[in-house]
DNA sequence: TCTGGGGTCCTAGGACCC
DNA sequence: TCTGGGGTCCTAGGACCC
């Protein structure tokens, strides 16, 4: 006797894309992308062209001429995130939202066992919502995670428990969560490609090499170890804006009307949901594609577009020589350390 | 047209305090 | 006076995720 897997991740497929085909049927069954200059999603047919999220749409289209290139919809993606959601809550106890179009779902107390769940999850946000849902079913957040990729397009993937170790030492390192290109880079430079290897070296070694919290993260991954709770989410922890600026010079005043439009657009939304914050962070880009953050503290937390704008300036000032030297091509403005418990609010339903 | 627009967490050094 | 340990906050940068 084992004990079941509870934990279910839950994932829309392609998800500004599947919405914009399910909207207009005449895009259903053809390679579609969202986004104008730069491809926010690509429905798996385009997918099949080898067509991913960040390429830029022009190179999207020479590698697919007959793909329908579709504007973004946000109203549309907010409501049918929140219809999903209302979906997983209802079959499950525990719903901690990843991003608009996914969950982990905690179904210990449910009516069903996780799978009958998932397949029920599947069937409503397909009949209700319009919506592919991929599913993956395990006892833990990072296998059920890495089994609703496998389950992907429009599947479902259940990790046996009596399977888990043969399911995760076989992967390449890349498919951990919170294993980007760097780390994968670390591990591959030490040897280690799989799970399975990663598995057979010291906490202290995969420390040594990845860092702290990285290398007890791995290590304890590898091992399966890895066991934490699904839980609901805390509120966000900052708030931010950027805005892209192209490769032509751009003068001192227009970086400051940027800024100030940054600062409205932060603080209304802070002050929508009733949330102040004491720091502001610059973000800069250069021409280089390096960049650089300013940040600076104020005395009192504040909503309150002025301050927030007039701290960038002072933040844009002692970064100008930077500016000068490198070119700039995108500033982004942050406020975080943000005061108040900010509880219940839904990252996954405030864009 | 060589990269969009949001976020989270970790690390490391310095300042400051006890 | 010198040395050490520990904690918190601030700043800057890096990595990763959707």
């Amino acid at each position: 006797m084992y004990e079941q897997p509870t934990v279910l991740h839950a994932d829309v497929d392609a998800f500004y894309a599947s919405v914009a085909q399910r909207d207009a049927p005449a895009l259903r069954g053809r390679p579609v992308l969202v986004g104008s200059w730069v491809v926010m999603a690509a429905s798996y047919e385009a997918r099949a062209f080898g067509i991913h999220g960040g390429m830029s749409t022009a190179r999207a289209r020479r590698r697919c001429p007959d793909a329908v290139v579709v504007d973004t919809d946000w109203e549309a993606y907010v409501e049918a995130s929140r219809a999903v959601f209302e979906v997983f809550r209802r079959w499950a106890p525990v719903v901690e939202p990843g991003s608009m179009e996914e969950a982990f779902l905690d179904v210990r107390g449910a009516a069903a066992p996780g799978t009958e769940v998932a397949v029920g999850v599947r069937r409503e946000v397909r009949e209700q919502v319009g919506l592919p849902l991929s599913v993956g079913v395990a006892r833990t957040k990072v296998l059920a995670k890495i089994a609703s990729r496998s389950a992907k397009p429009d599947g479902l993937f259940v990790v046996p428990p009596d399977r888990e170790l043969e399911f995760l030492h076989g992967l390449p390192v890349e498919r951990v969560w919170g294993v980007g290109p760097a780390t994968a880079r670390k591990l591959r430079g030490r040897g280690l490609r799989t799970v399975g290897e990663a598995a057979r070296v010291s906490e202290a070694e995969l420390m040594a090499v990845l860092g702290k919290a990285a290398g007890r993260y791995i290590h304890a991954i590898a091992l399966n170890r890895e066991h934490r709770p699904v839980r609901h989410r805390r509120g966000r922890r900052s708030f931010g804006a950027q805005r892209a600026l192209g490769r032509s010079p751009r003068a001192r005043a227009e970086l400051d009307a940027a800024l100030d439009g940054l600062a409205e657009r932060v603080t209304g939304r802070m002050q929508r949901k009733g949330r102040a914050g004491r720091t502001v962070v610059l973000r800069l880009r250069f021409g280089d594609y390096s960049r650089a953050t300013r940040s600076c503290t104020l005395a009192h937390p504040t909503d309150a577009p002025a301050p927030i704008a007039a701290a960038s300036r002072e933040l844009l000032d002692a970064a100008m020589p930077l500016v000068t030297r490198r070119g700039i091509t995108l500033v982004g403005l942050t406020v975080t350390n943000l005061d108040g418990p900010g509880g219940g609010e839904q990252l996954a339903l405030d864009l």
